[in-house]
DNA sequence: CTGCATCTAGTCGCAATGCAACTAGTCTCG
DNA sequence: CGAGACTAGTTGCATTGCGACTAGATGCAG
């Protein structure tokens, strides 16, 4: 037996495509992009897609279904789904609606530094990125209530709106910050920091 | 010149503490764990620490102070920060803090998916997530709690805080929608999607 | 006190990913 | 006809995640 093909966001959706019908590799981008998945799954660059097609061939979770040719095209290799291919991506599903996986976005990690910055400079990248996430969010309201009033059925737009949930609650919570540090609820200064560095005797995090 | 040094949330806190005090890398990943920061630089897995280490070293960020020798201990490199690191650790963190990163958590592109489920299928799948958030959010919480007890300055925990209120609003919305499927606001049916599909004569992501 | 497990510190290799460049054919428009 | 843009797929490189491995130090059980 192969070893077990490792789930990733683009595989499960290409095996969800293919679930509803054969198609060839730029066939599936063509979808993707139609339905504004590549919010979600980064088909930005095909190298990705035909990796992760290749990938799933090799672990039998799809087969080639025919090789088109039409004149003018290269020729297109037809992929469908296999019956394994239909139980892995169900398992894939459920595991990852299922358990919030550990991820390292860069903005915590970024923030987790911000006593580098004077509260000062700290508020004003701040309030760079809400008006950013407020962009954002606009855009993401836009296409949701474009599509709801096209009758879009409410469960294919389920991601945009745990999108737009997200990024307005990381907006307000921004927002709450840039506030803090505006009127001085959130405040420090190196010689605070040193201070409590000393009395715990150990490197600290801040910025010296 | 060599290329630029490319920006990673380990990257930037190698910087940073650094810039407080020269270490060799093992004591690095120990400061990284004292103050609680593996929760967002992904230190787990030590290679990865070395490997940044030697980029930044490549790169001229850093650069070899000693190398110390406690017998029983193999050799130590000590590194400390160059002026131009500093520089760069600067223009990183103004980077990503203030511009949104488009990334691709694994979530909601599970997410789009989930038309593939039944209705009570992912009313299932979501409560399991849910509880699972309800339980990363207690843990959150304590660990706030129990610092700002202690007299940690607040700006030494705003990611925590930030992390907090991320779990906190996605565990909102996932209770939202089970609450959705639970009482039938949100609802479909493979009839339902196929008849949609067909409106709009391509290729859907529903599964069929 | 000897063997076995465990901790510390660092290294290696591989699969996967992101990103950009490149090929090669086709279409468009002047 | 020729320049540039679009389509479709390929290639390469740096980075990342993850697990396995080394090798000395320590501990503790028989």
């Amino acid at each position: 037996m192969t070893a077990p093909v490792k789930s990733s966001p683009l595989a499960l959706t290409v095996l969800a495509l293919l679930h509803y019908k054969p198609l060839h590799p730029y066939g599936i981008q063509q979808l993707i992009k139609q339905w504004g998945k590549e919010q979600v799954v980064n088909v930005g660059q095909r190298a990705g897609l035909y990796r992760t097609i290749e990938r799933l061939h090799a672990g039998g979770l799809i087969a080639v279904r025919q090789t088109e040719r039409d004149q003018q095209y290269p020729e297109r290799t037809v992929y469908e789904v296999t019956d394994e291919g239909r139980a892995v991506a169900r398992e894939w599903l459920d595991q990852m609606l299922a358990v919030p996986k550990g991820e390292f976005p860069v903005f915590p990690a970024a923030l987790s530094n911000v006593p580098m910055l004077t509260p000062a400079e700290a508020l004003d990248v701040l309030e760079r990125r809400a008006e950013r996430l407020a962009a954002r969010r606009a855009d993401l309201a836009s296409q949701l209530a474009v599509h709801t009033e096209e009758g879009v059925p409410r469960v294919t737009l389920i991601e945009h709106e745990y999108l737009l949930a997200m990024v307005d609650a990381e907006e307000r919570w921004v927002r709450a910050v840039t506030a803090d540090l505006h009127d001085g609820r959130l405040a420090w200064s190196p010689e605070m920091l040193a201070a409590f560095d000393e009395q715990h005797n150990s490197g600290a995090p801040s910025g010296g």
